[in-house]
DNA sequence: CTGAAAGCGCTTACAG
DNA sequence: CTGAAAGCGCTTACAG
């Protein structure tokens, strides 16, 4: 079914490793055991394959590799989010990248994958459960997504970025501390004299939406305030999201001195409505955002946020991954978050 | 050399193409015939085929079809940036967003691969040149890159999107009319009344860089205006030049009325730097961008920029990739760019 | 330490 | 229209 014509481009036979043998004056068992390292061969025959393979120019297919050993050496990066947060959002593309790099540095290629019409889903789910890759990175998963039990149910090797709710126990995740990152955003809101902090939430069929409004909540009531309706609105990560919220918090507590936004987006959103509305960021209302995205350098002004360890996120994922399709069984880990001051809630 | 360990998670043995065959009563090849649907098959036989897969679960695995017929049914999308900038740039999450869908409904496979570092790039080649996928999407290529002349060189099908200075002839390329679309950035400029107009350029060893300054060329000498050199001002995408060049444009040209950015990260760098500069934007300055890439819309006040049509170029991308691998001569495909206005510079 | 050989799951001429 | 068979390029016990 493949739309790609036969491929006159690739021009002549490319080397096989019986070419690299005759070369050699071995026999292409010997080849394929320097190749993969696993059992003992002589040095003599190591360094006379070695020296056939750089004037061959031979390059293992990894195909037929695939074919014999059953592992594909590629990862999934799924994407199930509709596509106007990919756009948005920068998170994804400093994951994405990141993840690239690790993989690479594996050996595992990155196989991206986008799932958000269900079309997309039903062909993804097919190629999925098709064992066509080894395991999947799954990126930010909402709860009720039916995909999440048909890839447990498929035995697919999945590591979550994030918890995924209803599935801590069987799938795997790692993600940043969002209960004790929003906590400590909060606490710097109340250290310098908020008392009418209100929230943006995320979605809080995410574990991000969850345990990021959770953390704030226990900031405010290990000081004593109480949690009020009125100052918490829910987003849904997107720009448009904060925005509205912004607008609804404004309007039910116009008294507010802070906000505590779930995402760097949603944050960098409310800025705008604020100004609009004649209050000054900081002086009036102080805001804090989560993520620290390259996002928050560049808006104005610059955002007083949670930082995420990417780079971490990312090479714990794929680490844990690596575990998970070797049958270890799932684990979740949490990464500690830091809290960056910029100007839009200063010390 | 892969890291993976062999995956008992895969659980059973899935079913393969002969387990479907005996489930129908026909033979194998049989089986793969109505797979592939090339040749004749009568119905009944097709029919008892489709319910044996439709019973049996089967998929069929890619790796031993790439292997039987020499193509892997994968493209790779290869980007070579510097890190900074894909964490910047909304440009490339929407290229990738675009293309991935397009490919997935050819059934083609998106192998995201990025190489910035040097040892990135020696693996990414071996990789490519190694014939390990169908076909290359280069994105953003720079015109001084080795890895075009290897590309060239080891016959890898590349469809780059920009035309690649100095591979006109070999590396086909679907671009937006650059020329064309900074020309009508200008003379918007020029029709509102502004005569000391700047530009921030992108880098010049990509098409886009050049053809973006020939374009605010053509159209200030087709007004009868000079191009003063102090009005001109380079960038490298990224935000930080954006901002260096316009500080140096100040300097050098207090009296400017306009600057057009050749990308809208640059032109959303100007922003600030006009406001500490005590300019309006856009009643002391104007200020134009091209991309229309999802930022000018949220910068304030929001840009004045040149759409470029993303979607199009994705499509336009697969396709001529497809006839590329084909044996296809290389094209150079330019779609057209639209102004859309916006507050950084009203009618 | 190293060959010979089977097998991974498919496609595709080659005969019928 | 459909089988039987060769072959794609590797890996990996199995003998030695």
């Amino acid at each position: 079914m493949l739309t790609v014509p036969s491929s006159p481009s690739s021009g002549r036979k490319r080397p096989t490793i019986r070419d690299v043998a005759r070369e050699a004056g071995v026999s292409y068992a010997t080849v394929s055991r320097v190749l993969n390292g696993h059992d003992w061969v002589s040095p003599e025959a190591v360094k006379a394959v070695r020296d056939a393979i750089a004037r061959t120019g031979y390059a293992t297919n990894p195909h037929a590799r695939s074919l014999a050993t059953g592992r594909s050496g590629s990862v999934a990066f799924l994407l199930t989010e509709p596509q106007h947060l990919l756009f948005e959002d920068p998170n994804f593309s400093v994951l994405l990248r990141a993840v690239a790099t690790v993989l690479s540095s594996r050996q595992l290629m990155l196989i991206l994958m986008i799932a958000s019409t269900p079309e997309e889903r039903t062909q993804t789910m097919a190629y999925l459960a098709g064992g066509h890759v080894d395991g999947v990175l799954l990126v930010s998963p909402h709860s009720g997504d039916p995909l999440l039990g048909q890839l447990v149910q498929a035995n697919v090797p999945v590591v979550a970025c994030g918890r995924v709710l209803g599935y801590e126990e069987s799938i795997s995740s790692v993600a940043a501390d969002d209960l004790a990152g929003a906590r400590s955003a909060v606490e710097h809101l109340l250290g310098v004299g908020c008392r009418r902090i209100a929230t943006i939430t995320g979605p809080l069929d995410t574990s991000g939406g969850v345990y990021r409004l959770n953390g704030y909540r226990d900031a405010l009531l290990a000081h004593g305030l109480p949690v009020e309706p009125g100052l918490v609105a829910h987003g849904d990560w997107s720009r448009a999201s904060g925005a509205d919220a912004m607008r609804t918090l404004l309007e039910r507590s116009p008294g507010l001195d802070a906000v505590f936004a779930a995402s760097d987006i949603m944050a960098a959103a409310t800025l705008p409505i604020l100004r609009e509305a004649g209050r000054t960021v900081p002086d009036d209302v102080r805001v804090v955002g989560f993520d620290d995205s390259g996002l928050a350098e560049t808006t104005d002004p610059p955002l007083t946020t949670v930082s995420q360890p990417m780079q971490r996120i990312s090479e714990e994922m794929v680490r844990l991954l690596i575990d998970v399709i070797g049958g270890r069984t799932p684990l979740s880990i949490t990464v500690p978050t830091s809290l960056v001051v910029r100007s839009s809630s200063p010390v």
